[in-house]
DNA sequence: ATTATAATTGATAATCAATATCAATAATAT
DNA sequence: ATATTATTGATATTGATTATCAATTATAAT
């Protein structure tokens, strides 16, 4: 985990975009980064409520956004479920099952299958840019 | 297309489980069978306006689950956009190309995937019952 | 250091799709 | 026919997300 270096990326994008640093944003971004895998934006908030209670859910919401647009966090839509946030920095990209009983995400990757995606996007004169991957189920302990 | 089919088999499903058959629902049913693929409860609402101008948008939103709920329909959900609806019966499964700048959506499927992602699942002790795999890029048309 | 500027925050309001409510209506069983 | 119960259509509510805005804070200019 480099917690330092993915305070430099937002620092730099900060820069970079004109923004500014603050308090809430550290604390925000570092929170973020160790918390758990697959959070939603009100899990975070009751965490950094802790540290910050007079912190705001919408700075939590504007800010995780902001990690988004830099790269270090990813947002996960499953239906009209809360969108959940994970690290993308030094994250190998991965796709997810997901248990439809308890909820659970497990990562998962296969080299063939994103060829293949590949090549299934060039036969159709398409240009892949990113992909979304879900297979829903039961998880061991849910079957 | 086995339109008589498909009215069969919601027929049978209302009748299973005690729910009755209106004029309303043999309308959307109707209208849903030809109507354009991937479409949103808004989009069929307002073709169904022409010729049932007293329908309620509720009543659309509530039969076209229903529909779903007896695998005439199946339902698309892209981030936040509101839902979209396709033909189930007799349409094999199928994943989707969407194009980020004009929406269109491509229709593919590769059955290595399909092979490739039920073995991913058997690794990981894990029981599929559906997927999602939709690949976000650009068209021919707006590349 | 003071002041001017412009971005950020936190509280709250607005949005918007989806769903729930409910009185009136329509379908089915008796 | 009458009773029963599901359905409809209008509208209200929900719930996540986004927008608004006055107060505050960070940065740049003086
Ligand atoms: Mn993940
Ligand atoms: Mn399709
Ligand atoms: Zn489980
Ligand atoms: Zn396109």
């Amino acid at each position: 985990m480099a917690t330092s270096e993915s305070k430099e990326i937002f620092l730099s994008y900060l820069k970079k975009k004109g923004l500014r640093n603050t308090s809430q944003r550290e604390e925000i971004l570092h929170t973020f980064l160790k918390a758990d895998k697959h959070i939603t934006v009100d899990e975070l908030y009751n965490v950094l409520k802790k540290k910050c209670p007079d912190i705001g859910y919408a700075t939590v919401h504007r800010n995780i956004k902001l990690m988004c647009g830099c790269g270090l966090a990813d947002e996960i839509k499953i239906g009209t479920q809360k969108a959940r946030y994970e690290q993308k920095y030094e994250h190998e990209h991965h796709d997810h099952l997901i248990c439809l009983k308890c909820g659970k995400f497990i990562e998962v990757k296969d080299d063939r299958i994103e060829k293949l995606q590949d090549k299934l996007a060039e036969a159709n004169d398409f240009k892949p840019i990113r992909h979304k991957m879900e297979i829903y189920g039961l998880c061991k302990k849910c079957s």
